[in-house]
DNA sequence: CTGAATATTTGACAAGGTGAACCTTTCATG
DNA sequence: CATGAAAGGTTCACCTTGTCAAATATTCAG
């Protein structure tokens, strides 16, 4: 499966793909609190903010929303509950299926999301280190990889 | 601030930075089930192994832990109690100060860290689509952006 | 010795997450 | 058409994370 024999591909993780993953988990962390940061400054928990970032490619059945985040259903009702107290989304019965709830976000709930993904300092504070041959370089990296592994979940 | 005025970078954020951004979050998606899962897999919640890796550096002082992980001290002790039941953990008072506690990780402990960190295919899967010097790109961009913003949480 | 500051714990409480049981609706099949 | 199995959601009981405020123990400066 590996491409270059010039190293020992065969031990578990070479030194550098080692090093890389745990500079990936460092960018988890920062990434991970960030956005959790963000979404409280709206009131909102990291759970309540994903499921409205979703939401705005279009209303989504419950059972979509738990796959995409990789939950239960049951997980989802209360969140969702939460989202509609708070008059983010609505919840309606599809008319091609009635066991189906349609979750769609209001108007403030969409605004809400997309505020919050603007204010992601994420994209300004660290990504400002690298001029832009750099950035296109770590796009086309990303890409690559997320491509190969079943990408999902467009969160931010 | 910006190297290159090449693009308008007064804007909010320019296209590539706005991309790079949701690969990531698709990215800490992807690396944040697959370490939840490796953890579930020895019966651990994230919670729980990001501690145990933390102490993979040596014993250190609850307090530490949580300015770490960024959360209340109060929530630690939780964590730590669960850890120390299950006896992945000790907690000691620090001779040198006895209000502080020492938590070292035991032998079992420190096991089932180490096989976790190996246990992350991640590094596999979707790093495999890189050859090296793509690695090694990877790698110098990753450090940059982390070097630029207060980087923490060896977490993997 | 007194009082302020520090490290941890405790308790109450909200939210995220799981799993099992339950209702409703759909759908296949006899 | 009737019936039963399967699918989408909800409810319930339960555990873990996480917060905040109050309590305890220890240290340290005067």
């Amino acid at each position: 499966m590996e491409t270059k024999p010039t190293q020992e591909a065969t031990a578990p993780t070479d030194a550098i793909t080692r090093e890389v993953v745990d500079l990936m988990a460092g960018l988890v962390a920062l990434f991970h609190r960030e956005y959790e940061e963000a979404a409280a400054a709206r009131s909102l928990t990291g759970a309540q903010a994903k499921v409205l970032a979703l939401l705005r490619r279009g209303p989504m059945p419950m059972r979509h929303i738990a796959q995409t985040l990789s939950c239960e259903p049951s997980n989802i009702t209360g969140i969702v509950d939460r989202l509609e107290g708070r008059g983010f989304v609505t919840r309606e019965a599809d008319p091609q299926d009635r066991r189906v709830k349609l979750v769609a976000a209001t108007d403030s709930g969409g605004a809400a999301s997309e505020e919050l993904r603007e204010s992601l300092n994420f994209a300004r504070e660290p990504l400002a280190a690298l001029d832009d041959r750099e950035r296109t370089q770590l796009r086309d990296l990303l890409r690559r990889i997320l491509e190969h592994a079943g990408e999902d979940d467009p969160r931010a």
